[in-house]
RNA sequence: GCGGAAGUAGCUCAGUGGUAGAGCAUCAGCUUCCCAAGCUGAGGGUCGCGGGUUCGAACCCCGUUUUCCGCUCCA
């Protein structure tokens, strides 16, 4: 574990000192759980894009792609459960260290007294036996209506407090009811504290209530409000499936473990409308299709697993998460939900428009249900160095560090090397880049000994190094270099551009 | 959010009250060598930030911010 640790640090430390993550606002000393993408970083992730892209939307002909905005209508945030599922007040006892929802706290407070007026009856219950008048001994029993008031008094209090936000009224009510911590029986409490985990901002100049609008916590939302327009234009046939890569926003508590968990992050999502009752079908085929993709990035099976939910949102009805085991253990990469007709089925509730599909081939219309398989860019980029990075000692005794990415997925393609810095090398080496340029993103590079620029390469996990040396000037052949095996072959300078491509293909 | 630890050059770190350092990395030149660590030179740090104590603070105190670890939370 504690070599896990390390690791972890030392990926950390090399994305880092080779261009691939920074910390935001570094030399503002850094905003909390907020990264940038470096120059390698970039290529890196935009090559993750591409390959998710194509084997959704290129490769299957019955998913399109969408691309929506980050604003959207508030409501949208109402109908799809994200403003009343996680707007709740939360209190901390100092003394456990435990969090609680404060209106629950008081619920719960409310149900003792409620235990109380349960004992009174039962306890009356067996003094008056067989005569006991329920009804007539809630009404004027005075320890009843007592208790009846003081519970009739909190609630006065709690619902308009929480309808209104009031959140000091909140606390002060559970200081006088006395309200202890189950766990320490202290009342030692932190203020109350809304943790509403979507952002929020203006929009429009005046700043009421009303103007009020979201960052959007999920992808997803933009899909299904476009349901209708891409259902229709696109005269998609049920089953399809809408794909999109883009940024979502979470205020989390407790975002840590660089890139694993941040405040801004990207997903890519595909949204897949079925048949209702054929769902079911469909979330075991994307689930499958899904574990295939992350195979295909070159990373063993061993590193990946399944997790069924017990536990499902609010939405769901069946739901697998796909692990991958990055340093810091297993941890979610990916999630296959089948969400039911829930989202389209609330939009056609709040907007009071039918969100419908004719289904010629049973001659019924119906809203769809919804297999979704949801990815976290960010995430697949940090398995992929994770599992990318190696330390090796070679035969001389020499240690180097290579990140063995995918090929295809490599930042850089190749590299163009001038054995010497001397003797035309660097001319010809010159020439060879301006026309390989134009298939790959290319480097090239003169400075330092041979060794020491191949040492840099693997360092950011470029596949393949061209040489050009003093036998290129007489017969046009270069050496290619490749990362993994340290081995080279001489091939004809016109041969380059093709043996890369062949090999970038046969590696996938 | 709570508790603990830490923050000094791009990286790894030394320096514990008296003129900011090393190794590696970077850049220029030499060397021309197919797998780092040859030679010469150069650049780069308001010691996370703010305040306080002191004749004097990287060092002591307070606050703050960021990171890491544990707890907590996670659509």
């Amino acid at each position: 574990m504690a070599n896990n640790e390390d690791l972890f640090k030392k990926i950390i430390s090399h994305s880092k000192e080779y261009g691939f993550v920074f910390q935001s606002s570094e030399i503002y000393d850094g905003l909390a759980a907020v990264y940038d993408y470096g120059q390698y970083g970039v290529e890196l992730k935009n090559n993750i894009k591409d390959h998710w892209w194509k084997a959704m939307v290129q490769y299957n002909e019955n998913i399109v792609g969408v691309d929506s905005a980050i604003f959207m209508h508030p409501t949208i945030w109402k109908a799809s459960g994200h403003v009343d599922a996680f707007n709740d007040p939360m209190i901390d006892n100092k003394d456990s260290k435990k969090r609680y929802r404060a209106d629950v706290l008081i619920e719960d407070h409310i149900a003792k007294i409620e235990g109380k007026i349960q004992k009174e009856v039962t306890k009356a219950k067996k003094r008056f036996g067989e005569t006991f008048d329920e009804a007539q001994f809630l009404s004027t029993n005075p320890r009843v209506l007592a208790n009846k008031k003081k519970i009739e008094g909190i609630k006065n209090r709690l619902y308009p407090a929480m309808d209104n936000n009031d959140l000091e009224d909140i606390k002060l009510l559970i200081e006088e009811l006395g309200v202890v911590c189950p766990f320490s029986g202290s009342k030692n409490w932190t203020d109350v504290r809304q943790f509403n985990l979507m952002f929020s901002t203006q929009m429009g100049s005046l700043s009421d209530d009303s103007d009020q609008i979201y960052l959007r916590p999920e992808t997803a939302q933009g899909i299904f409000v476009n349901y209708l327009n891409i259902q229709k234009t696109g005269r998609m046939k049920i089953p399809f499936g809408i794909a999109q890569i883009g940024k979502a926003f979470r205020n989390e508590i407790v975002a840590r473990q660089f890139i694993f968990r941040m405040r801004e992050f990207e997903q890519m999502e595909m949204q897949f409308f079925v048949r209702p009752g054929e769902e079911m079908k469909w979330y075991e085929y994307w689930k499958e299709q899904r574990i295939k993709w992350h195979l295909s990035l070159g990373i063993p099976e061993s590193k990946y697993r399944f997790h069924e939910h017990d536990k499902l949102a609010h939405y769901a009805n069946a739901a697998a998460d796909i692990e991958f085991e990055f340093p810091i253990g297993f941890k979610e990469i990916e999630g296959i939900h089948s969400r039911t007709d829930f989202d389209l089925e609330a939009h056609q509730k709040y907007t009071g428009r039918k969100i419908q599909y004719f289904d010629p081939e049973i001659n019924k219309s119906y809203v769809p249900y919804v297999v979704e398989t949801s990815l976290g860019l960010d995430r697949t980029f940090l398995a992929i160095i994770s599992y990318a990075y190696t330390e090796e000692r070679l035969e001389d005794g020499s240690e180097r560090v290579v990140m063995k990415i995918l090929p295809a997925l490599a930042p850089i393609k190749a590299a163009v090397l001038p054995l010497v810095k001397k003797d035309g090398l660097p001319e010809k080496a010159r020439e060879i880049m301006d026309f390989l340029k134009f298939d790959y993103l290319c480097q090239y590079d003169e400075k330092d000994a041979i060794g020491r620029r191949y040492r840099r390469q693997d360092a950011i996990g470029t596949p393949y190094c061209i040489t050009i040396d003093h036998q290129t000037l007489e017969d046009n052949t270069v050496t290619i270099r490749e990362r993994d095996s340290m081995g080279q072959e001489r091939i004809a300078i016109e041969n380059i551009s093709g043996i890369i491509s062949k090999k970038l293909r046969s590696v996938k």
